[in-house]
RNA sequence: GGCCCGUUCGUAUAGAGGCCUAGGACGCCUCCCUUUCACGGAGGAAACACGGGUUCGAAUCCCGUACGGGCUACCA
């Protein structure tokens, strides 16, 4: 049977990191057993549903490489994949369930609820659970007769369906990464499988569509484990085998405090989300990744090694290469901290790694924008791309080569300074202008010669260039400042050294 | 509180009983290259949570403790 993985979200919002990460696990383990790779929109919270999630969902797939083949915006055999199309199968499942006395009507209102939780809180118990110990208490199916249970349906009166959790039982099964994992049944309430909205929960539709849809293999969220003794239990009662189950480890908060989530970002400076997101209000705006600057391939390499990890030395993986190294079983079983100094070196790494032309029309496609002149921009390129951890920050760096600077660092400026030397640098500046040179290392060579020939020392002349040239010590070499910016450059040195006589004095 | 899961340098990790004097990476520090920054190179500080077992031998297997995380909704 061949291998069928779905990726299953909430339209509740923009899709956070941990979500990709899940989807790229599900991707990498369908792509490296030729399986299929499905998208399902799990809408069941009707109250919790945004507008433009689903789009969005599929938008940032798209960015990081990583789309479905199947699914909702995909098509496929298995129509519709949004569940709150799917609703009446659900409900017609439920019934299956009713019928075989694994489940029951519960006909009890909110107070009541509230009302039962409080008194078992008041005998001391915690987390009172809707379960075998306080069902016949309450107003249900089983406690009701067959005549008042059909007068009450009749009566239109709200109901639940709930999953009949017997005690006395344990459940186990073998997750892929986690191993043999047990529960106790008396540990389990009886779960609602349908709301009073008539929508199924959770837990129900996640089985019936992995049924259906044929899912072999769930890759899921650890915070999905507790609730897998249901969903086992679930399996059993329709009598269907279970797929195969791999809990992934949670991405915590950079200080380790938890799972990572969507108000971290803002906490913590970083990006969680994988392209921005405009809510309605300011504090529900986010930005993304792409945004913050990343390269899409950063960061699935980034995620890949969260959790994960080839048990070589490479770090640097291309899409394919993580298909083909990646192995579920080798997944850890402790939760991963987010690390943005490390997502920073991958995405500097991408970039070092890069040819000019490449990054020129990522730059072109994010609106970064450089010079007209093609020949010049990738020069520019060519000479920032080791200097930066983010595209965006090329223009900003790289600015001298653009614009003539109006400041200087005048700390700098005062320690470099000799005051007297002026018109022999001058004088010298005027000498290397006149030579020809094709490149920067031949004006090198040249302006050594010629240093000497003035009896000038590099250190009297060269940290002035670069400030006269860039206002900041910094950058590459002043050759290959003057070989980007031409006679412009040599008539801004001593442009810049007459200001730079009269700032001095 | 209960249940489930986990625990190797600050971080992400290698490690499947002897190859471990615990390896490489990010970050940090020193040095080299160099007119500066970066890249690159050489080096450094830095970890098996603790306590018991099992074994000739434990980071690795078992038990307990501590600590951390997840779940504990008519949310997913």
């Amino acid at each position: 049977m061949s291998v069928r993985v779905r990726f299953a979200p909430s339209p509740t919002g923009a899709l956070h990191i941990g979500g990709v990460r899940t989807a790229l696990f599900n991707y990498l383990f369908a792509k490296k057993n030729s399986g299929t790779f499905i998208l399902r929109i799990e809408d069941t919270d009707q109250g919790r549903f945004v507008p433009g999630a689903e789009q969005y969902i599929q938008e940032a797939l798209k960015w990081c490489g990583i789309e479905p083949t199947e699914g909702q915006g995909y098509g496929g055999n298995f129509v519709p994949y949004r569940q709150s199309e799917r609703k009446d199968l659900y409900y017609q499942q439920a019934k299956i369930l009713l019928e075989e006395g694994k489940a029951y009507y519960a006909f009890d209102t909110e107070s009541e609820l509230e009302h039962m939780r409080d008194r078992l809180a008041n005998e001391g118990i915690p987390a009172p659970k809707y379960d075998a110990t306080v069902r016949m208490n309450m107003k249900n199916g089983l406690t009701l007769s067959i005549e008042e249970t059909q007068k009450l349906l009749a009566a239109d009166t709200p109901f639940v369906i709930r999953l009949k959790v017997d005690p006395g039982d344990s459940i186990q099964f073998t997750d892929i990464i986690r191993g043999d994992v047990v529960f106790d049944t008396a540990e389990l309430d009886d779960k609602v499988l349908i709301k009073a909205d008539g929508m199924p929960t959770y837990h129900l539709a996640n089985i019936v569509d992995d049924h259906f849809m044929e899912i072999t293999h769930v890759i899921r969220g650890e915070e999905w484990i507790s609730s897998a003794g249901h969903h086992i239990l679930l399996y059993k009662a329709f009598g269907w085998d279970h797929p195969e189950f791999a809990h992934l480890p949670l991405i915590m908060r950079p200080d380790g405090k938890g799972k990572l989530s969507k108000r971290d970002g803002a906490k913590f400076g970083i990006p969680v989300f994988p392209i921005s997101w405009n809510g309605e209000t300011p504090e529900d705006s986010f930005e993304g990744f792409r945004e913050y600057g990343f390269e899409p391939e950063a960061v699935i390499n980034f995620l890949a090694f969260l959790g994960w990890n080839p048990g070589t030395d490479q770090e640097i993986f291309s899409l394919e290469e993580l298909v083909d190294a990646f192995d579920l079983s080798k997944v850890h079983k402790s939760g991963a901290r987010f690390d943005i100094e490390k997502a920073r070196w991958y995405n500097q790494q991408y970039i070092l790694n890069m040819s000019a032309e490449e990054l020129e029309s990522r730059m072109v496609k994010s609106k970064i924008e450089l010079v007209s002149d093609k020949e010049k921009s990738r020069n520019i390129i060519n000479l920032y791309k080791e200097r930066v951890h983010f595209l965006k920050e090329m223009p900003l760096q790289a600015d001298y080569l653009m614009h003539e600077p109006n400041t200087v660092d005048e700390a700098a400026l005062k320690k470099h300074w000799k005051p007297g030397l002026e018109p022999k640098i001058v004088e010298f500046t005027n000498a290397l202008s006149e030579t020809n040179y094709v490149n920067a290392s031949e004006l090198e060579a040249i302006a050594k010669e010629k240093l000497k020939e003035f009896g000038l020392k590099p250190g009297e002349v060269f940290p002035i260039y670069r400030l006269a040239l860039a206002g900041g010590l910094q950058g590459p070499t002043v050759f290959e400042m003057l070989e980007i910016l031409g006679k412009e450059g040599f008539s801004r040195i001593i442009r810049r050294i007459e200001e730079f006589s009269n700032l001095t004095i």
